[in-house]
DNA sequence: TGTACATCAGTGAACGCGCGTTCACTGATGTAC
DNA sequence: TGTACATCAGTGAACGCGCGTTCACTGATGTAC
């Protein structure tokens, strides 16, 4: 009776999946921001108050769309790091990175809208509940984690100090996540996560029309520089093959 | 006659810019996509449809916005650098580097819905016509620009080759602005253009609250780290003082 | 300088629309005995 | 197994709102002679 759920429960579920799934696509006809109760209500052929069953109000749909988006990103982007670690152990901290990089850009590309949900403009008068933060924390963690995982760093020319609030603002961050990684490694971290995402929304924003775009070529080639810079190995010599070039998608 | 205009002229060109200006203050107080025509014209006191005789639809007037935010912004570099400049002859390229991003970083949260409107979100269904590129593009080639100007380039650890396509795309903006520099410098500085506005859109867009918010140290830190990696010059001994420590805003 | 006409800024009512949310209701599903 | 009651999903009408845009109009400003 616990383990086989009602009708009713299971009714509500997929009531609660599909209300979302079709929001989701009106958001990527319309935009972040025209999401509509009504719209969705009318597109399911129902009536817009019994929309009210299932969420109280338009900002917690948006909320759960929000998190939804979140996680589905977190997912694409721990699913990428598995898929690539048990098909080849430690070393290849390079490709690692490579991989969920483009698996990152992979995943805006398939859902923009989403992407500006969560990336662009915040929509005005909504404000983000605390339970979104750590969804949106996700991908840094990963970005982090191959760095951290990645066996021996190379040897960067000195690093330049950390003034001493940048530094005492990370502490807490590195205490509970990377302690292994200096200061000035966790900035970098820091740096090539909004550079990922930077390039992504300048993409998707139409920003690069005119020099880079399409940008395939410019997003590999910047994840290698990315690489570079948080001192990731080179490529080991591969057993089956030439490594993977920088500009492939 | 020529010179001294009608009055209905002079009333035409006043009342055009109390509309944007009244216009801008709704953005800020309501954010980038709810402006309205109706909110403006009530807020000025006048009928929703005399509104019409200034711009022809809502669009039009949100695209006056845009040219103006981005034409504003454009200024602020411009104006910076030239004072910098003016002040201190060639030499001292990293100053103007660091000039120019606090220049554009002030701009960014002195006016935080123009910023939006600029570089967030696109507005759905609005097309932007073609004349706001060439004013979108002065802060890019300001950047460059300071690299150019910058004397003699640090030489850089060899630089990644570029893809064919990669080279290709910067092709034409490189004979036509920067043919002095460098492919992989002039990749940098495209590079250093995202990061730029992918550490404001972070900081405004609020993705760094619980790591470096609030991120004046971060981003000062930031500014001498892509002087680095564009290989500007060190500072050069001031004769009037210590230089200006990087986490200064 | 004075008159007759053209131009144009601004008005106010209206059209037609979509929105979020509330509320009393009906009818189906679940539960207790 | 059968009945009586409680729960809850979904309906449809309504409230009150704001929006972009059009249109016939009035009255002031500018122009030609």
């Amino acid at each position: 009776m616990a383990a086989i759920r009602n009708a009713r429960e299971r009714a509500r579920a997929e009531l609660t999946r599909e209300i979302k799934e079709e929001a989701r696509r009106r958001l990527a006809s319309e935009g972040a921001q025209r999401l509509s109760l009504r719209a969705v209500a009318r597109e399911l052929g129902m009536a817009s108050s019994a929309l009210y069953r299932y969420f109280p109000s338009r900002d917690d749909l948006l909320t759960a769309l929000i998190i939804d988006a979140y996680r589905d990103l977190g997912d694409t982007a721990d699913r990428a790091l598995a898929e690539e670690s048990s098909a080849d152990g430690p070393g290849g901290a390079r490709r690692r990175w490579r991989v969920l990089c483009q698996a990152v850009r992979g995943w805006a590309l398939a859902h923009p809208h989403e992407y500006a949900l969560i990336y662009g403009t915040p929509v005005p008068g909504y404000r983000a509940p605390a339970e979104t933060i750590e969804h949106a924390a996700r991908l840094p963690l990963a970005l982090g984690a191959v760095v951290r995982d990645c066996g021996t760093l190379r040897r960067d020319p000195p690093s330049r100090p950390l003034p001493p609030g940048l530094a005492a603002q990370l502490g807490p961050v590195r205490s509970q996540f990377f302690p292994e990684l200096p200061e000035p490694v966790l900035v970098r971290v820091v740096t090539a996560w909004i550079q990922l995402l930077g390039m992504l929304s300048f993409e998707l924003f139409g920003h690069l029309r005119g020099s880079v775009d399409p940008a395939d070529e410019f997003f590999g080639y910047s994840v290698e520089e990315l690489a570079d810079l948080l001192g990731l190995p080179a490529d080991p010599p591969s057993p089956t093959g030439p490594s993977r070039p920088a500009g492939a998608s």
